[in-house]
DNA sequence: GACAAAAAAGAACGATCGTTCTTTAATTTA
DNA sequence: TAAATTAAAGAACGATCGTTCTTTTTTGTC
């Protein structure tokens, strides 16, 4: 790796922990250049533009969201108990990661939603293939007959990113330490409802 | 009403709009001076500081939230009945309220979620009345006998609030037109889950 | 170790930020 | 309507924003 490319992954380190309490939004150059101890225009010219700059983190938080969350649980066995690895996962994956103020692309989804470019094209198109993630998984545990045939596999990764978000609030604004557990209580109602009798 | 207080509610107005949009944080003064045709002065004078500022906002959308969704909901007979209105409205109510870019609380929860003081204060206080209030809810509905009596409220009113914000992202983010068929389909399996025996 | 290439720093730019003054205009009260 | 009060404008402040230059330092290659 050579020097420019580990200066960008030190300063990438440092805009996602950055981005994940203050938002990808508003991360600004000279702030992380004062955090990596680095000049401005040093810095600026590792990615040409601030929007650049903002892709660059949110791609690098995906990969990381990926390998944290998506790629553990393909280890565990195809159908509901992957399902449920992924869901575990995706309710810690931040802790695990040192993002001390959530999932940045959470928060860009909200900073962006009403934004058009580039950076909502990006978030818009990461949320998108994270729900088709956990609608195959869904199929899968279909497959394996643990659940319903009848399942409705969207409605199902719809209503798992609810609880993930809900968790996320009631975990960081409304600081209840029970946040985690109501998620799995509510993870498992969703489960049990689509069981196939046994 | 004076022209003091008229034109600070014209000021809100706009403010309301274009936090909608942009969020709470990303509300400039100067920006919404040339929205409402004021100098950033005279606007400026309304408030004192930019966090008196984002405070009434908040306090404004809060008392429109109340008016739109919590109050016409009493009107519905007390227990499921209610519950229902109240889900039903918190789904339409940016859209009612002309908000084009999603509620400015929910926004504000986001982007203050890691940012200790008064704005965060008064956003967590207002997302946990909220979340109180549909609990209450739902113990009325167990008290009329139409919920289990071994219901959990509070579990019950943070799934609520995920189908919401489920609902808000597929809708605003995704694009996705069923977003409220689906929020109201996961509601409906949420309340059938917790019925009383006929 | 010399030389070319790459990386970082430094300085400056116009713009916008929140805020503080002073001055003018509009409104309310007497 | 005159006076007193309030509302709004205008100008300026230091700070920060993203960005563009030029210059210096560091790195990699022969």
């Amino acid at each position: 790796m050579s020097k420019g490319e580990e200066t960008r992954q030190a300063i990438l380190d440092e805009a996602l922990m950055l981005a994940s309490t203050i938002g990808v939004a508003a991360l600004s150059i000279g702030a992380l250049a004062e955090r990596t101890g680095m000049s401005k225009s040093g810095l600026f010219a590792h990615f040409g533009s601030k929007e650049e700059m903002q892709l660059a983190v949110l791609r690098e938080a995906e990969e990381r969201f990926l390998g944290v969350v998506f790629r553990p649980a393909l280890r565990a066995p195809k159908g509901l108990g992957r399902l449920r690895a992924l869901f575990a996962n995706m309710i810690t994956w931040t802790e695990k990661s040192e993002l001390p103020g959530g999932c940045p692309i959470e928060a860009a989804a909200h900073e962006f939603d009403d934004k058009p470019g580039p950076v909502r094209d990006v978030v818009a198109a990461s949320r998108t293939t994270w729900r088709r993630s956990l609608a195959d998984a869904v199929r899968k545990a279909m497959e394996t007959g643990e659940l319903r045939q009848d399942t409705d596999a969207e409605q199902f990764a719809f209503e798992i990113d609810g609880i993930s978000m809900a968790c996320h609030q009631t975990h960081r604004l409304l600081n209840d330490p029970d946040a985690d557990h109501r998620a799995h209580i509510a993870f498992e109602r969703l489960v049990r409802d689509h069981l196939a009798k046994e």
